[in-house]
DNA sequence: TACCATAATATGGCCTACCAAAATCATCCA
DNA sequence: TGGATGATTTTGGTAGGCCATATTATGGTA
């Protein structure tokens, strides 16, 4: 009872993230940052020791990053990172546009300027990131700024989507946000979807998340031709 | 060599379906046909008696059904089937929305007859079906029909989110589809679709697309609020 | 030396059995 | 009657083993 008393208020909120979900996280996270780059087969039996958990446990990752697009499964040959092609890429980068494109109509027409505002402050912290010269933080932010697009008119089904979408297609993202004056381009564009959700402009907002997403795609595509050198 | 030159042709595509894959469609097949009702619990146990596998095979199962959504999981409790809200329903037909309209309206810019002829395959079979009171025939038709909407435009990632999203909602979709009218009203919507794609006439065939589905929504609005009796 | 058959290895797919911790249920006593 | 207590159920997790297939050595023969 003293924990029902007031310790309610200090309760732990997860205390205990299953293993399962740990282990989850851990490889995604790895896939993601390159730590296993796409084509690397992921071999249950290393993975076992690499993560220091049972193999019931890899197997229900693996088949969870499967289902998340981020693992492909070779008949009689065993898991490996997905390898993203061009065409896929563009599709990923299709949907998005119009879903963050509703995401956007729809906080336009909400008339609530406290979306506005919290939109512009998640775009300050990019533009900040832009100048330290922080990429990391930069998607994270980037990240923000959309998740606000969707829960202010609490989206959050599209916004699984979108994310799970998003996580395929992360080094493209981190690539194209490193393209010569995507730092001014990019948050001009995201500025626009900003004004025009302020101003209650439904079209306008959609028009304008429905670019910013295009031109990324533009980038990704021009960056998957090769044509775009990096850093 | 002898493959190559003429034998494969001849070779069977997927000889081996893994157990797990079987176990994986009856245990989706029994949630989407309603043999397991949402809010059931699924204990591991059981279902590997029922299904006649291992508890390694059910838990890989479970594991890929919650990441599509169809299986929610209590910490400590364990997964039940999920259940659908209202709130979350709408949102799925609301992206289903967004994705069909973007179809139709690439279907309709490709301005190849081919495309309104395969759609008009499947409306025909609907009504076929319609007329027969084969309830499952319109479901099984009105999901190819809109297959062939993604897939003439190679839109397979879309198609897939579509599809996963789907299934969640598919007691709704066997519901609507019996309401009064609806035999006649979802027919014509889908020939504006597929008119609309003829003529090549995009913004038409967007509009048009995101009519049916709002509508549908509309009916399963009035479904969950149970304010229209159903049988 | 070239090549083919065979054996070893690696690995996925699948299974059984076990343990610990939490939730649930039953029981029994004050 | 109301709890404390204990038994049962079930999940979360582990260990290890078996079998089938695929790859890779390996070795022997033409």
């Amino acid at each position: 009872m003293n924990d029902d008393a007031h310790g309610a208020a200090i309760r732990v909120e997860r205390p205990t993230k299953t293993l399962r979900e740990l282990a989850l996280d851990k490889v995604r996270e790895a896939i993601i940052n390159g730590y296993f780059r796409p084509g690397d087969r992921l071999v249950e039996r290393d993975l076992c020791a690499q993560l220091g958990v049972s193999r019931t446990i890899v197997r229900e990752v693996l088949r969870h990053l499967e289902s998340e697009g981020l693992v492909a499964n070779l008949p009689n040959k065993g898991p490996i990172v997905a390898q993203l092609n061009h065409d896929e890429a563009k599709q990923i980068y299709e949907i998005r546009a119009a879903l963050e494109g509703m995401a956007a109509r729809l906080c336009a027409e909400q008339n609530n300027p406290a979306i506005a505002d919290a939109l512009d402050k998640s775009l300050e912290e990019i533009k900040h990131s832009y100048r330290e010269k922080d990429m990391a933080g930069v998607l994270a932010h980037t990240s923000s700024f959309y998740q606000t697009l969707f829960s202010m008119v609490d989206r959050h089904v599209a916004w699984g989507v979108v994310n799970l979408l998003t996580v395929r297609i992360n080094h493209l993202r981190s690539m194209t946000i490193k393209t010569q004056n995507r730092d001014v381009q990019g948050p001009a564009q995201m500025a626009r979807i900003v004004d025009a959700i302020r101003r209650g402009d439904g079209d306008g907002a959609y028009q304008a998340a429905m670019d910013h997403v295009t031109s990324a795609s533009a980038i990704a595509q021009a960056v998957l031709s090769g044509r775009q050198p990096i850093d």
